[in-house]
DNA sequence: CCACTACGACTACAGTTGTAGTAGATCTAA
DNA sequence: TTAGATCTACTACAACTGTAGTCGTAGTGG
């Protein structure tokens, strides 16, 4: 029962109702820059779909109007992005971290930012290892 | 006109014509996992799709069959999935990267990469400024 | 020469996504 | 209290995706 996949349109309305919690869906259709911004309705279908996906839930009601929550947190969606991404790259990160930094948007700051985080997660591994069995490696 | 989006299958399908050449829509159906096999002719539904697309050009033909070749390249199709995934995440990496190690499949090696991948860009930037816009980044 | 098989071209169809209209219920301000 | 503004709940529909069947033709083994 891993979470759905969810569209474009579906994860700028999740963007919203995570940035801004509990939120009307006007409120949300509001959100989106006028530049591109789709009517009242076509938002409430896909606020109704994201429901049916169990992506969100009706948290109350205010005047006639519901109030949506997420139910799917910001980091599990984006989480599962990425994996579906690195399935087309066959499961490694390199090819993706290459493309990154071809377009320009990887910069120093986040490599260094990167490896403080590995190190440290290293630690804890090993840490953990020497209570328990190490699990293995596996690429 | 960029490239047009190409989906799952389809980069499936491409993948194949990257890796193996020109290749016809036999030898691309069998190319997928017998686990995951489509039917030959929803390959070959794929392929024409591809061809209308332009992202695939008839190259020649044996016997009666129709080889196939990768008109787009590995490097701009990823390109392209990478840009859009980024869009996802407000054009930034840092996020992607968190998620890239969550995953574990972003190691130390692979940081190490990226940063010498990094110097040695901002080395030839500096260095081209010198020398007029010199144009990289052919693709 | 002819049955068979491999292919190609075309068609079908259901699920998803983006887009929005309509009808009727409800709220709210005058 | 009633008309206009909002909202909900449905419905519609086209493009895109994945999946695959049909049908006619082109080569091939006998």
């Amino acid at each position: 029962m891993g979470l759905p996949r969810l569209s474009r349109l579906e994860l700028q309305i999740m963007e919203t109702l995570w940035s801004h919690g509990a939120t009307s869906v006007r409120e949300i259709q509001e959100a989106f820059p006028e530049k591109a911004r789709p009517a009242y309705t076509t938002v409430q279908t896909m606020v109704y779909r994201l429901e049916a996906k169990g992506a969100v839930r009706r948290s109350k009601k205010i005047g006639n109007a519901h109030v949506f929550e997420a139910v799917v947190s910001r980091n599990a969606a984006q989480r599962r992005l990425i994996d579906d991404l690195l399935g087309l790259f066959g499961g490694s990160s390199q090819p993706v971290v290459a493309h990154l930094i071809e377009s320009g948007s990887l910069t120093l700051e986040d490599v260094r930012e990167a490896e403080r985080m590995l190190k440290r997660l290293q630690a804890e591994k090993t840490a953990s290892s020497k209570v328990k069995g190490r699990s293995r490696r596996l690429t």
